[in-house]
DNA sequence: CGATTAAAGTGAACGCCGTAAACATAGAGG
DNA sequence: CCTCTATGTTTACGGCGTTCACTTTAATCG
């Protein structure tokens, strides 16, 4: 028993482990926290680790879906707050790239541990929000999935850029770019504003 | 003094040892070659290798430096071989999503490696084909940026998710993602196409 | 031309890492 | 109470990036 939080002395490690991993992520930029570490700082023997985990890279899987599931709980809130519809849409992008500058490491974490998506059985909160959403807004259920993953691309694009250094992670910068009324300019109507 | 490719046993082992990273990004899906295989390979002791680079970092952002250069040119390549305009826009784009999936691990070194771009003096071929293209399609040099990093990030989006095995790496969706026509319906008049 | 000197490469060693195998211990259940 | 199983420890291995002291090589110059 002793589920509880508390008591890890001798009980949970598991979850202690999963705490550390996430602390870590938190502090010190980038840099993924080693098996070791986390056995070090929960007190520890490295081996005790394998009781709880086959190997690292499993450690590194539960850190990335605790990572998904506080992005989609985040995202939840985010669209409840704003009232849904379209307002939620974008509400919903930006809490992602807000996300993704928070918490660099984890962030990075998530998307970077081997390909966990090879087939079926993702229950992925945030996904499955961004495709309710979007075929809100669009009733066509393949542009419905086609908005969804252009969507998805475009913050995660952003984000991922922004994490690298390559674009200024810049609070303007990223509504600038989540507005995207001007990206089909060429084939939407007219094609330039201020060009005359 | 044997500034040619040849004669590396003794001679250009810098060059050398860049053409093995290369080599072995190719090969063995996602996994970042050691800097001690790449000397084994070359047929070095470990520590030669540190007579031409400071650190691992450098070497890699070495690499990273020839993979954007690469990329570069054949974005380029493409654009011109598309004949520039919007075609040329969305080629350049294609070919950039084309390039990740060709070569992931390579692709993937390019970006993870520690912010090089925190300043200036960053001469990315590619980044100034896209904002001259974008430039070219969009009068208001304002709008003319803010597509071309939009545009960026869509791509870079796209790549990445199909590179984490988030999205299938399917070459029709590529092309469903990359006709935005859609993404501002919202924005620009008619929001649904079939759903009456 | 031959000595010198700086660049280039070597080998051993350090502390880290992930992981395996054999051993220890505590708490539950018969 | 004694056993069994889950959990943790110790020791060990090979690989990694990096350092240090060293040898070798080739180019320079008196």
């Amino acid at each position: 028993m002793s589920t509880s939080p508390e008591a890890y002395h001798h009980g949970n490690l598991r979850d202690a482990l999963l705490a550390a991993g996430l602390a870590a992520l938190e502090g010190a930029e980038g840099k993924a926290p080693s098996l070791r570490e986390l056995a070090r700082v929960v007190g520890v023997s490295a081996t005790a680790v394998y009781r709880h985990f086959p190997d690292k890279q499993a450690l590194d899987a539960a850190l990335a879906r605790a990572g998904l599931d506080l992005l989609g709980k985040e995202q939840a809130a985010a669209a409840e707050r704003a009232g849904g519809g379209s307002q939620g849409f974008t509400e919903t992008g930006r809490t992602y790239v807000r996300f993704a500058l928070a918490h660099p490491a984890l962030f990075r974490l998530m998307f970077t541990q081997g390909h966990p998506v090879d087939g079926s059985a993702t229950p992925d909160e945030a996904y499955a929000l961004l495709t309710a959403n979007s075929r809100a807004l669009v009733g066509d259920p393949d542009g419905a999935e086609t908005l969804a993953l252009q969507s998805w691309a475009m913050v995660h694009g952003i984000a991922m850029l922004m994490l690298d250094g390559r674009i200024p992670a810049d609070d303007t910068l990223i509504e600038r770019l989540l507005d995207t009324g001007n990206l089909s300019a060429q084939s939407c109507g007219s094609s330039s504003e201020e060009s005359p």
